[in-house]
DNA sequence: AACAGTCACAACCGCTCCAAA
DNA sequence: CTTTGGAGCGGTTGTGACTGT
């Protein structure tokens, strides 16, 4: 097969010999890593650049944390996940020492069964329906099932409006799944912080698990309150909607299904509810800062009947530091769209 | 004891992004 | 502007340890 990146040089492959560790850690301690492709060479090592790369970032950093993941590790992995999806550096780099191939390893591995043995969905986060839990279950059962239609098929819909143009649908974008959400007319995605704060023209904000696709925009359900299922942040997918006009922020919208194995969550299921945001958006977050200083995050996913915010107010906790999780020193910056 | 199946984790592959030339 | 190479990322595969039969 060959690398493309060091075709033409002869490589080793495979597992790293204690004595190639020896060689890329004393190289890139006293020297650096540079260029990763000059690293083979320099460390007297027969591997290519970016093996050399990702032994040193993936195993050989002394920063690293080793051994399994705590329950406080698995919780923001889980968390981390419904928000960013699938984007396994972000979310690694809210757990210190732990790298993405590790988190990617871990959820794949360990969270996901959990959540499918709960009977959510471990892309969207939503719940699955009975019927789709049992195909669900069964490929588990079989193992190493890769295929994903059954979920696809219940992806919640996601649409960006610029109102100032909204006349007609034509203005509504549809995206394919993996398609990132930016609102429409800005060129980076907002962050929490700018969501929650003060959006400046009539965009729609939509907030949710990139994993979760968006069908046609004819699709969009509507949701009168009555309707309208708030998830509780430990089993929503996070499906947000903020309008500056209205500002409402909604989120874990979806047709419940009760079934067997998810009736710890019911309970949270059927206590939907919209939270009004006030159009002094500024003014509203510092509040919502203060009230957050006493929450705990515990008390945040598995008390808060709400999704609404408890996902936001636990991204703001954390970023504050109140976190329990006091090794982690977040800052509100640390926590942005990075696309 | 031998074998097959399962699991966790390390490593690789292919792609995208981005900066420099 | 285009090209090129390095870096980074997510998905996938390989491998060794463990477990059950």
């Amino acid at each position: 097969m060959g690398h493309r990146c060091c075709g033409k040089h002869k490589v080793k492959r495979g597992l790293w010999s204690p004595e190639e560790d020896d060689k890329l850690i004393k190289h890139v301690t006293t020297h650096g890593h540079g260029s990763w492709s000059s690293v083979p060479k320099n460390a007297g090592l027969e591997r290519c650049g970016k093996s050399c790369r990702l032994r040193w970032i993936n195993y050989l950093r002394p920063e690293l944390k080793r051994g399994s993941f705590t329950s406080e590790e698995e919780q923001i992995i889980i968390d981390v996940h419904r928000i960013l999806g699938n984007r396994w550096a972000q979310i690694a780099k809210h757990l210190p020492g732990r790298t993405d191939n590790e988190v990617k390893n871990f959820w794949n591995s360990c969270i996901k069964k959990k959540l499918m043995s709960q009977g959510l969905d471990p892309q969207t986060h939503n719940l699955i329906s009975s019927h789709k839990r049992s195909v669900a279950s069964n490929k588990t059962a079989g193992s190493n099932a890769k295929t994903q239609s059954h979920i696809d098929q219940e992806r919640p819909v996601f649409t960006v409006n610029n109102m100032s143009q909204k006349t007609d649908s034509s203005t509504e974008m549809n995206y394919s799944m993996s398609t990132p959400i930016v609102p429409l007319l800005n060129a980076q995605p907002p962050t929490v912080q700018s969501m929650m704060a003060s959006p400046t023209n009539n965009n729609h904000y939509l907030v949710q698990n990139p994993n979760s696709g968006w069908n046609n925009v004819s699709d969009i359900p509507t949701f009168p309150d009555s309707t309208l299922n708030m998830s509780s942040a430990s089993s929503s997918s996070m499906f947000g909607h903020m309008d500056d006009s209205n500002c409402i922020w909604a989120a874990g919208a979806e047709a419940y299904v009760p079934a067997p194995g998810a009736m710890e969550v019911q309970g949270e299921q059927s206590k939907g509810q919209v939270v009004q945001v006030h159009q002094e958006k500024e003014k509203l977050l510092e509040m919502e800062m203060e009230a957050m200083q006493d929450m705990e995050i515990a008390a945040s996913f598995d008390q808060c009947s709400s999704f609404d915010y408890s996902l936001v107010e636990y991204y703001s906790t954390m970023m504050s530091g109140v976190a329990p999780h006091d090794h982690v020193n977040y800052s509100a910056a640390d926590f942005t769209w990075n696309f």
